[in-house]
Parts: structure tokens; sequence; C-alpha cells
RNA sequence: GGAAGGUUGGCAGAGUGGUCGAAUGCGCCGCACUUGAAAUGCGGUAUGCUGAAAGGCAUCGGAGGUUCGAAUCCUCCACCUUCCGCCA
């Protein structure tokens, strides 16, 4: 949730912010005129409120027949305006899930995902003397990857991952937890349902994200789209020590994903599913710092990839084709032979303090007072992106697939074959 | 799924209709005393909204209700603890 008070002083940038980010901007207007009324009416039903609780002493006190109807027509009065006070508050509060974190000043403008800027390219992209197979086909024939049998027991977009595949999940997650735990990275396995108070506070049930969401009418939780979703909520009102800051974690957990709206879009294979593991990084982090954080976690997902020995390409998010949540935003993108393309693989985000106004955290500043951390969240390991990574990247002209270096001990084998 | 008990400020814990935003203790902060510390004494110590400020309003797990007035009474819900059942 945005900073309302920052709405009502800076209203033009909010705006020009949401316009940045394809939203409509007339929001705000909206929101600000609804805000104005319900904050009148606050003022009214609290001045009213102020003259019962003064005569309710009095009746206290004695004589109390003398004023028993005049308290009486206050209640009457006071329950009337209450109602309008709850409607103005419900339809403002409306209004502000509608209303996204506004980006940085030198985040990129652009409208969509064309006018996202490439910052560096890594790696070698390997050579083949052979035209390189896409990773389905391989996958398939080395009985890696099962779609087919996965839709007829569970629908589309889901996958089976099977044999050496299935094991290189477990060596990447290993990986991943080996590399970030060394760093100080507090390894975690967090639950992967969630409440709807809290995914709403984590800004996660606005208006544009609440149909990717899985929800369980009869229990009322939702199934998370990330860990994040629940590692963000682990700190929900605390109060950091600022020494403690930044507090990092590194988290394993499935996630689930409707994918409404992305209909014919990457429908074959493994690449966009409704259910897949992933590795994710977390950090609570002192605002001051935030900036300086993003490039430490960046800086982790990119050592991960190096260890793989993937070429990447690293892309900041233009405005247009950022995330709700964001204040900023970078990608990695894997290179895909098989696609001869890069794909996005991680995500890198600062959300600044948009998740933890709604999560309540914050931290204890130097002369004693207390103001909200910065979070922010990346992807270690998307394990099936990744996979696709491995298989296209380190295919051979047999059609088998040799395992990365640092992975081989995981794994107990250099090549996987039919 | 069944039964019982519980949920109050950083923590412990009092409080069963009005003077309770809340006793007391611990903790924490400040001051005094002290070479320093401990001990002791004095004072302070929840959050949010609103307001230029003074102040006002709200909050005792959550939502409703009864009442002129609710931490306190009623209803529903959530969570915790213990026991039974079931289960990996």
């Amino acid at each position: 949730m945005i900073d309302i008070t920052f709405i009502r002083e800076n209203s033009e940038k909010v705006k020009k912010g949401m316009e940045s980010k394809r939203q409509d901007p007339k929001i705000i207007d909206k929101f600000l005129r609804l805000d104005e009324e319900w904050r009148a009416k606050t003022s009214a039903y609290d001045q009213m409120k102020a003259e019962q609780n003064t005569l309710s002493k009095e009746m206290s006190a004695g004589q109390s027949e003398n004023l028993l109807s005049k308290a009486q027509f206050l209640k009457k009065r006071l329950s009337e305006i209450e109602s309008e006070q709850d409607d103005l508050k419900k339809s403002r509060e409306d209004l502000l899930s509608r209303i996204p974190n506004i980006p940085f000043d030198d985040v990129p403008a652009g409208r969509n995902e064309e006018e996202n800027k490439v910052l560096r390219e890594v790696g070698k992209k390997p050579e083949f003397d052979f035209t390189p197979k896409d990773y389905l086909t391989i996958g398939e024939k080395l009985g890696l990857i099962d779609v087919k049998r996965a839709s007829e027991v569970s629908g589309s977009r889901f996958g089976y991952i099977l044999r050496d595949a299935a094991l290189l999940e477990f060596a990447l997650i290993q990986l991943a937890f080996d590399t970030l735990t060394k760093k100080g990275f507090i390894p975690a396995v967090p639950p992967v349902m969630i409440k709807p108070k809290v995914y709403e506070g984590m800004g996660r049930l606005a208006a544009d994200q609440k149909e990717e969401r899985y929800y369980f009418e009869k229990d009322d939780v939702y199934l998370v789209g990330s860990s994040e979703h629940t590692m963000g909520p682990i700190h929900m009102n605390d109060v950091f020590e600022e020494e403690n800051l930044p507090r990092r974690y590194v988290a394993f957990s499935t996630c689930f994903r409707r994918e409404a709206g992305s209909y014919g879009k990457d429908t074959k294979g493994i690449l966009r599913v409704h259910q897949f593991d992933k590795v994710e990084m977390f950090s609570f982090a002192h605002p001051d710092k935030s900036e300086e954080e993003h490039k430490f976690l960046l800086s982790c997902q990119e050592e991960l990839m190096q260890k793989l020995e993937i070429p990447y390409r690293v892309v900041e998010i233009c405005t247009g084709d950022m995330g709700w949540t964001d204040a900023r935003q970078f990608d990695v993108e894997t290179w895909f032979p098989g696609q001869g393309s890069y794909r996005e693989t991680n995500s890198c985000s600062n959300t600044t303090d948009f998740q933890s106004r709604g999560m309540n955290i914050k931290y204890k500043t130097k002369d004693g007072k207390k103001a909200l951390v910065h979070m922010l969240n990346a992807t270690g390991f998307a394990i099936g992106r990744v996979l696709i990574g491995i298989i296209e990247n380190n295919q051979t002209k047999e059609g088998n697939i040799r395992v990365p270096k640092i992975l081989q001990a995981y794994v107990g084998k250099e090549e996987i074959t039919g």
C-alpha cells in the first residue's frame, strides 16, 4: 500500500507514476475526493462521539433521568453517521488497492517489455555444429519431462519432472542454499497457504493480481504464487533493531499460479505452468540502503547463474512492464539456444515501503523513533526454467545433456543419456 | 471431528457495566546519588487516525449486538493450550 500522506501532498507525481505503469491516473482524483469526504465525515463523527462521552460521564455522576433523552438522540444520530462513514471508508480502500507502487525517478520509461533496458550480457553463448533442439524435444526423448501424462492427470500447464531432471532439481536447490546460507541468508521453508488479510497487506491481491491466485473458499485461504508471499509476513508487526538490518532469507517453496490471461502464450512444455518450485531470496533492509541491497541480491542471482556456466543477460525493467509492488525491478534472462532467445528466469525487486506498510514492519532509528523498513525479493532458481536453460545450453549432438560441473557431485554423473 | 480452558501494553499479570487506555511487578529510557558500576530514589515509557496546535476519536484476539455508557454482558468467528479421535 502506498503512503496516503504522500498521495495528498504529491498527487501529480503519483499520477505520473501510475501513468508510467499504465494505470489510470484518474483514480488519484477520485481517491482524493473520497479521502476528503471521509475525513470530513470522520471529524463529524468524532465530535459527536466526544459529546456522547462527556454526556455519559455526567450521567454516571448522577441526574441520569434529565439527560437520557438527549443521550438516546445522540445514539441514533451516531449510528447513522457511522454507516455513512463506513461506506466512504470502503470505497476509499477499494481505490487505494488500485494504486501501485510508484517507480523511482530514474527507472527507464517505457510501455512494455520491448523497452526494457539491457544492462549487460554475461557468458559465452554455446556454438553448436548441429541445429540445437528445444528442451522439450530433448527432455521427452530422455524421459525427463512428461507433460502429456500430466495434462491427463491434472490438466493443461502441468508437468512431470522425472529421473535425472528430478535429481537436478534437488541439486539446484542444494546449490542455492549452500551458496546463500554461506552469505548469511537464513534458510527457510515457508507455508504455501496464506490468509486473505495478510495477502492483501503484501499487495498481492491488488486488482490486477487477484485473478492470478488460487483460492480455497471453504477454508478462506489462498495458495501462494511465490515464497515471497509468506516470507514477507514472517516479520509482520515486528520492530527491528537497526543493527539487525538487512535481514536476509533464502526460502524454498512450490509456487501456484492460475496463469489467467495468458491463454495461448507459451502453452507448450514447462516454461509456464500452474505449479513450479522456486528458491527465493528475501530481504528486509534499511530504507537508505535498499538500492544497495537490491544490487546485492542481483549480484547473488548472477553468481548462481555463473556457477551453472549458462549465458544470461541482465535487464532493467521499464515502468510499463514493472511489477505492481515494485519501485525498481531487474530481470535475469537466460539464453535458450533452442528458442534462439533470452527468456526471463529470474526477477529482482525493490518494493521500498509498499509492502512493509501493509505488514507494519519497522525498525528503530537511532533517536528511538520507528520507521518502515524496505522489503526486497529476488528469484534464486526458478527450477523449471533453469532446467530448460541447462538442457538447451548443454545439449550434445547425440541428444544428451552435459551436467554443469558444479552439479555433477550432486547428481553423480557428468552426462544425462537415454 | 469432539470436549474443556484461554487470548489484556515489550513481558508477566490485575481488572465482571460508568471516575479504565487500563492497577502492580519486571524490562526499557532519562535524571539524582557514585571515581565507575551495582543498589536505591524520582520521573517517563502502546498504537493508529484526525487536527496548524490545544485537543479529539478509536483500539483490551476479530466481527456483530445489548446499553445513555462495554476490557467487563450476549452472538458468531479466528487463534493458542490440554485431552480424545484421525493422520504423514
